[in-house]
RNA sequence: GCCCCCGUAGCUCAGCGGAUAGAGCAACUGCCUUCUAAGCAGUGGGCCACAGGUUCGAGUCCUGUCGGGGGCGCCA
């Protein structure tokens, strides 16, 4: 909020330098930053180096004209030129005080923006196969999702999140799920059975055999795969719901792939690329080389079988062809996924994003090519990556395969260390960088985690708080108070929490928001030892304080939902 | 072979093209008769992988090299 202002009276003071012919008309760049050193001020503008070229003016002169008028603002205490033409502003106590003021009144929403303006976004995540419980694995994608959608949310978007159910009944990987759920089941019962080759191992399997014993006793002991494959199916999406929703996170639609083939909406889009031009029979696949000599581009064409639905989408910006039925008449997963797009933009959607992990990053050229393909502006899909975390174990990598039966479940997470830890965890690390998680350590080490630390800061201020109002002191409104730095630095990050959620936002880096509470713990902890808040001799000083306080908490709290974890009042 | 990600303190990692590169953990030294010590203050620890380039300015952008991780089916 304070840099947003700051803009925009920055914006005005260079209006008016153009105005007056000081400068050039020309489109500069704005930027507010933050010294790094305290005592330069509380904020800092580059615009005099930035400016400098295209209004061909040396550095100093611009920064010169540039702060007398900045000087006239009420707001600012002082305004210095430093370095190579850095302008250095400080704050008046009465602004900071404002501000501070403003956040008590407005409660956790001064943080949000109005939705009026934003778009209005699917995304889709986690998305995992019926035929397993969600893992460690995919909790790094659910909790960046979730944690994505409610900053895009707070950022003035209107967000919908989905779920994509890989349901279809053609699908050998549910095929042989259903197929070994079945062996156990007659197991369970007493009858004879055999176990399908390479079927699937681990406790999903016997989990789901057990509850459908459990249901429907033996009276199934005659029936086949067409009540054992949706059946299963059903169990294990119900499962992951569960164990998802307990992580906090909640799909508003669960999309059914096998819906689109029922709806004939995957046979209509095929039909409309045919006839677009860009899917054909012809038996070559184009596929673009690098020549080794010239490290030049080129399409070559490659024969093929004969049969086969080809999505041309090398001339779309693909590696190669893709074929979306096969020979033997059976649809791809991309002749699915392309329906499926075009089903999220024809339900209104502006933008879609797409959170995959990072096995999936091959499958963007296709489904960009396939979207363009379609008619469909590129640029309102998105696919993000979710770099791979890997779970260390005794010092060993712990594979993640649903068929052996190998992977941890997300649950068991939650068990050992609960779901704000495991949160944190994940989202404490860039979405794009690879991730060690030594789940001995995390155990052992629960309690050190960094989001205690701010959780603590919070509990913190509610057990004062509390004290105070015991004692007959309640916050109110800051008027004339001389503020100390650590106060001051304090009140500046709480009031940088907009600015760190549009950034968030707009770059996808969610972890920037575990980085900021991090910071705003680490200044309040600060602040508490420096600056006594209770001091029954100075009323007015105390009140002040305790308003401070609770601007602290709104923020935190604010932050907190964000990142979908507690906080507690008491630790 | 091609594609994606990474290389910053002993370890795990933050770091918006800006001023003296940070945090947590680990090590060491202090601080509870006053608001929660799950805290605070301090010490030690860095050729930001390497080499070029762009820029007034590069840990940050571009190119290349080296090293590590992952992915490249008419499987989903």
């Amino acid at each position: 909020m304070i840099r947003a202002e700051l803009t925009r009276k920055l914006e005005s003071a260079v209006g008016a330098l153009i105005e007056s012919g000081v400068l050039p008309p020309a489109i500069y760049p704005i930027e507010i930053t933050e010294p790094r050193n305290a005592q330069h001020g509380d904020f800092a503008t580059n615009f005099a180096l930035t400016a400098s070229k295209s209004a061909n003016l040396p550095p100093p002169k611009i920064a010169e004209q540039l702060s007398e008028l900045l000087k006239s603002d009420t707001c600012f205490d002082e305004v210095t030129i430093a370095g190579p033409g850095f302008i250095n502003l400080k704050l008046t106590e009465a602004y900071l005080a404002e501000k501070c003021n403003e956040i008590v009144d407005k409660g956790e929403s001064f943080a949000l923006t109005d939705s009026d303006h934003g778009l209005k976004i699917n995304i889709e995540f986690v998305s995992v196969n019926p035929n397993g419980s969600i893992h460690v694995g995919h909790g790094r994608g659910a909790a960046y999702g979730d944690t994505l959608a409610r900053v895009l949310e707070a950022a003035g978007n209107r967000v919908s999140r989905e779920f994509y159910v890989n349901d279809g009944v053609n699908s050998e990987q549910m095929r042989l799920f259903a197929l070994s759920v079945q062996a156990k089941y007659l197991e369970l019962i007493g009858k004879p059975y055999v176990f399908p080759e390479s079927g699937y191992r681990g406790e999903d399997v016997d989990i789901v055999a057990q509850k459908l014993r459990d249901i429907h006793g033996d009276s199934k002991a005659g029936a086949g795969i067409d009540f054992f494959q949706p059946a299963s199916q059903d169990l294990m999406i119900e499962s992951q719901k569960s164990d998802l929703a307990r992580f906090g996170v909640v799909f508003d639609t669960w999309f059914s792939e096998q819906s689109l083939h029922d709806a004939g909406k995957v046979e209509d889009a095929l039909k409309i690329l045919e006839d677009k031009g860009v899917a054909d029979r012809e038996p070559y696949c184009d596929e673009i080389q690098l020549d080794p000599n010239t490290k030049e581009r080129k399409v070559v064409r490659v024969p093929t079988e004969p049969g086969a639905l080809w999505l041309r989408s090398t001339r779309f910006g693909d590696d190669k062809d893709r074929v979306i039925i096969r020979q033997d008449g059976r649809p791809t997963y991309i002749a699915s996924d392309i329906a499926y797009h075009k089903d999220k933009f024809e339900r209104g959607f502006d933008h879609l994003i797409d959170v995959w992990g990072a096995d999936h990053h091959g499958y963007i050229g296709r489904t960009a090519a396939a979207i363009e393909a379609m008619g469909f502006d590129r640029s309102r899909f998105e696919a993000l990556i979710i770099q791979i975390v890997r779970f260390l174990k005794g010092g060993e990598v712990q594979r993640m395969q649903k068929r052996t039966g190998e992977s941890i479940p997300l649950r068991d997470l939650m068990d050992d260390v609960g779901v704000d830890v495991a949160r944190w965890f994940y989202l404490m690390r860039s979405h794009e960088t690879h991730m060690d998680f030594d789940l001995d350590l995390a155990k052992e080490h629960s309690e050190q985690n960094p989001v205690f630390y701010v959780q603590y800061a919070h509990a913190r201020i509610c057990s004062l708080l509390a004290k105070a109002k015991e004692q007959g002191f309640e916050p109110e409104r800051l008027s004339e108070t001389k503020f100390e730095q650590p106060e001051r630095e304090l009140i500046k990050t709480i009031c940088d929490l907009r600015f760190e959620i549009h950034r968030a936002a707009e770059s996808r880096q969610v972890h920037r928001l575990t980085t900021y509470a991090v910071e705003l713990a680490r200044q309040y902890h600060d602040f508490y030892e420096k600056c006594r808040v209770i001091s029954p001799e100075e009323p007015i000083r105390t009140r002040a304080r305790l308003t401070i306080c609770e601007a602290t908490r709104t923020a935190l709290r604010a932050t907190f939902s964000l990142l979908g974890v507690s906080a507690p009042e008491r630790m």
